[in-house]
DNA sequence: GCGCTTGTTTAGAATAGTTCTAATTCTCAC
DNA sequence: GTGAGAATTAGAACTATTCTAAACAAGCGC
């Protein structure tokens, strides 16, 4: 059975170029490392693997790879929108929205019942303390 | 009306007692801070606001004072769990645990019925081009 | 093939946010 | 008032990431 949830390293070259980018042996290695192994790797731990192919490869260029593959939609960055850190003092079960276009970011009411259910998405032996949703995108009325 | 999202200042003397912890100038204004203007500020936002009524106030102090917040349950850290991005191959929809005792991401699958039910809580004028849910706890029967 | 333009990689410096350290100050119990 | 532990402070250190400037490589028109 072929899985739909990844591109096969071949097809690497189609879709960069479809976003007017090169297949370069780099982009290919650091892809090819997040395929064979699939646990969240940190792009440090990319560099660490990446090496043993292509010892010669900076942590810059797995950077700007691991950076071009999440804007071709090939890789997802979990975690990303880093920097700061927010505090918050809503203490009431709430999801967040981010606004990528002025930075700020909103609370949004999320039913109790909607968490619950989203909760019930874990297989029984995850224990959650603990939950996030983050939005990101745009308002279409808020003052700018 | 009175609001339930939140501790007043005043209860949170005992609140910290609870944990034995002690209410602290310090505390109640970076408190008293996140309460007033409740934007989402980052802590050296915090900071800033913090030294109008306090300026000899350390950036460390008020680092000190949000992680007590925090562990107290008086406020939340949005975008918490910061480290390294993780990157992550697999397209399909899905929502990611992390382990708190391991440190190792899971992916989660979501139904994706669920997700589009999670993005009808966004008011009409959020245009969400992403959603990101995570979990964080712990697993009972993981190999460790 | 030759030179041009543009895209890519590289090493190292720089930056941002946060945490650590060691010294000092404060608080409370006795 | 004294002593023990808690909290604060300034500044150094750390980590993940981004920036910079130079070198390199690839495709294109000739």
């Amino acid at each position: 059975m072929i899985s739909h949830d990844t591109i096969s390293p071949d097809s690497l070259a189609r879709r960069l170029a479809d976003s007017g980018l090169r297949a370069t042996p780099q982009r290919e290695v650091v892809f090819g490392v997040l395929l064979k192994k699939r646990d969240h790797p940190t792009a440090d731990e990319v560099y660490a693997r990446v090496r043993n192919e292509m010892p010669t490869i900076s942590l810059a260029t797995v950077y700007n790879c691991l950076e071009t593959l999440v804007q071709c939609h090939l890789v997802r960055a979990v975690n990303f929108e880093r920097g700061p850190t927010r505090y918050c003092p809503n203490l009431h079960p709430h999801a967040h929205f981010h606004d990528e276009e002025t930075g700020e970011t909103y609370d949004v009411d999320l039913p109790p019942e909607l968490l619950a259910r989203v909760k019930k998405v874990l297989p029984s032996d995850y224990e959650a303390s603990s939950v996030e949703i983050i939005f990101r995108g745009k308002t279409n009325s808020h003052a700018r």
